[in-house]
Parts: C-alpha cells; structure tokens; sequence
DNA sequence: TATTGTTATACTCTATAACTATA
DNA sequence: TATAGTTATAGAGTATAACAATA
C-alpha cells in the first residue's frame, strides 16, 4: 500500500499525460479523430462484437459509444449488421476500407512514437505498459459489491459517495 | 528501441487512461473541474509563477491556461498581481481559500486512489509515476532542431510533418 | 418491465485567431 | 516588431436524459 503523498504524484502524472495524448491526436488524419480510431483499433484487436461490448472496452457510455460508430460507419470504415439472435443488437465488423485506416494511424502513431521514444528500451517501454495497463484493471473491476460493508467503527471525513463504475446511462 | 507491437500497444493504454481520468474527474467539487485543480496544483508545487510558466507546465495554449486561471480567480483561489519587472505580467498566487479547496482535492482523490489501488505496492506505484513522468520528458523536450538535419539517404514513406512541440498560439 | 441502441442537449477541454498593452 | 495575456469562436469528447424497438 502505498501513501499519500505517492498518490498525488500520481493523480498529477495522470493528468499530464494528457498533453502526450493530445501530441499523439495531432498527427491523426482530419477525418479520423481519436474516438473514431479507438473504435477502429478495438474492432482490429479484439473482433467483431456489440455496440455494448464496444462501450465497455472503450470505459465510455453508450451514447458515446454511438456516436463514434456512427461516425466511422459514414465513412465505410465498419460495417453494423442486424445480430440474428438479438434484433436490437448490431454487430460491428471493420471493412477492408476501416482496415486500410487502421494500417495509416498506426504508421503515423508509431513514427512519433518511435522518434519521441527513440532512448527507451524494450523493457521500458514493455513495463509502462503493463503499469498503465493495470492500472486501468484496477479502476475497472471495483464494481460496488452487492452487499454493502458494513459501516466503520469510525466515520469518514464527510465525502461524497466515490463514482460508481457505471458505464450506461441509467434508465 | 522498442519495436512497432509495442508503440501500437503504448498508444492504446495512452487511449484507455482516459477512463481513469475521468473516474478521478467525477469525484470533483462542481465548481472545481480538473482544469482549475490542475492550476490550483502546480502552483502549490512550483510556487508563484507568470501565466506563460504556467501554461508551460500544463502543456496547453496559454489561451486555455487563460480560461482556468480566470475561473480560479474569480473563486479567491489564486491572486494576480502585477509583475513590477514587466507590467505586461501577472503574477499567479495560490491563497489561503485556493490551499483549503487543494487539500479537500488531495482528500478526495487520494481516497479514490486508495481505494482502487489498496494491492499496489509502494514500489509499484513510484514506478508507474517515474515511466510516466519520463513518458511526459520525452515528448517535452523535443524541440524541431534550428537546424533541419541532413535528410536521409532513403526517403520515408509519404507522410505529413510530425506535430510540433508548440504550445503557443503563433502570433 | 428491462435492455439495446439512438438522439438531443449541455458541459469541459482544447486550439486558432484576433485583439490590447506593454517591451 | 515582438511578447504577455485576454477573449471569441469552433471542434472534439463526454455524460445525462428521453426515446424507440425488442426481449
């Protein structure tokens, strides 16, 4: 467990790394946003699967989720087909065309990368990643238990409830 | 130098800690959004500085600094003075109000970490907070050479120019 | 009734460009 | 002429809520 102090550091860090995303968003072409490239790119890595499923991978409501897709869908990058066991479902499914984005974004994305990282080693980077992407576990998989724990022998400072993992627009 | 798998997957997990982002974004006061808590922040950290040293250390357009500043000032959480060495200055100061609305951000945010992070170590976590701010250091410090360097005896793929390290809005 | 997905609306963050006041 | 900072405007990303179609 870790202190304090350590976790501002890290809140600070995790807003700074927006300014690299925001490097990275530069370099995309005018008529793929990151959003669009996201739904490209875990379509490529994962396969074909559901606008729910999409919005899970990507930790964004569905209606945001929707908007993406539709997006890259006017640009023929991904096909919805009707999902034959679930009429109210479609299946997303990245064309040839979406496939020859993707090729494109990951040149541009390597090339940066490649030339900002130029003194990294494999290792480096291979344990940045694996951090970020625990990180990101353990933000994910704290769904409220279903059972409360019962109460502290000491109460908290007042605070608001912390957020929900909630993903979906609550009906 | 890592290779092109790896680039493609540090972009993806550069991608996915938006989610946490902005489960740390949600447990923010309503008059205190992360833009205003960054600036809040750094200047708890640096120490009083001018607009432009702050816009440096968030990594946006002074423009955007500009924004958060003013929403902070008109709050009492930061002063600005005149700088008396250059009248077209301020001066940025964290006041006693901004330092109580930082400690209940510290509060608020080291409990959402605490929580979602209880099986880290403390080594696990100084590591993710050294690869990130090394991460930050290296697309920072790039500066496009005064000098073009000598082009390359093979030409690259076709491909636009590399987004700059500005940060400001040219003149 | 509950769930899947869409759309309308509002809010935050960001960059560009035009502007001012100093240097 | 150049720089520090402000403001207006536009674009991307997101969440909430209301809705339609289906389970």
């Amino acid at each position: 467990m870790a202190e304090q102090a350590q976790f501002e550091e890290l809140a600070r860090q995790l807003s700074a790394v927006g300014a690299v995303k925001r490097d990275l968003g530069r370099i995309l072409p005018h008529a793929c946003p990151a959003g669009a490239a996201a739904v490209l790119m875990l379509l490529s890595r994962d396969g074909d699967m559901r606008m729910s499923k999409l919005a899970e991978l990507m930790a964004v409501d569905m209606s945001v989720t929707s908007r993406h897709v539709a997006h890259v869908a006017e640009r023929g990058w991904i096909e919805r087909s009707p999902d034959p066991a679930d009429k109210r479902s479609r299946i997303l499914r990245l064309t040839p065309a979406g496939g020859d984005m993707l090729v494109e974004l990951s040149r541009r994305s390597t090339e940066l990368l490649a030339e900002r990282l130029s003194d990294w080693t494999t290792e480096d980077v291979g344990e940045l990643i694996r951090l970020m992407s625990r990180l990101r576990e353990s933000f994910d998989c704290r769904p409220v238990p279903a059972v409360p724990p019962p109460p502290l022998p000491v109460p908290l400072p007042l605070s608001p409830p912390l957020a929900t993992t909630t993903t979906r627009t609550p009906a």
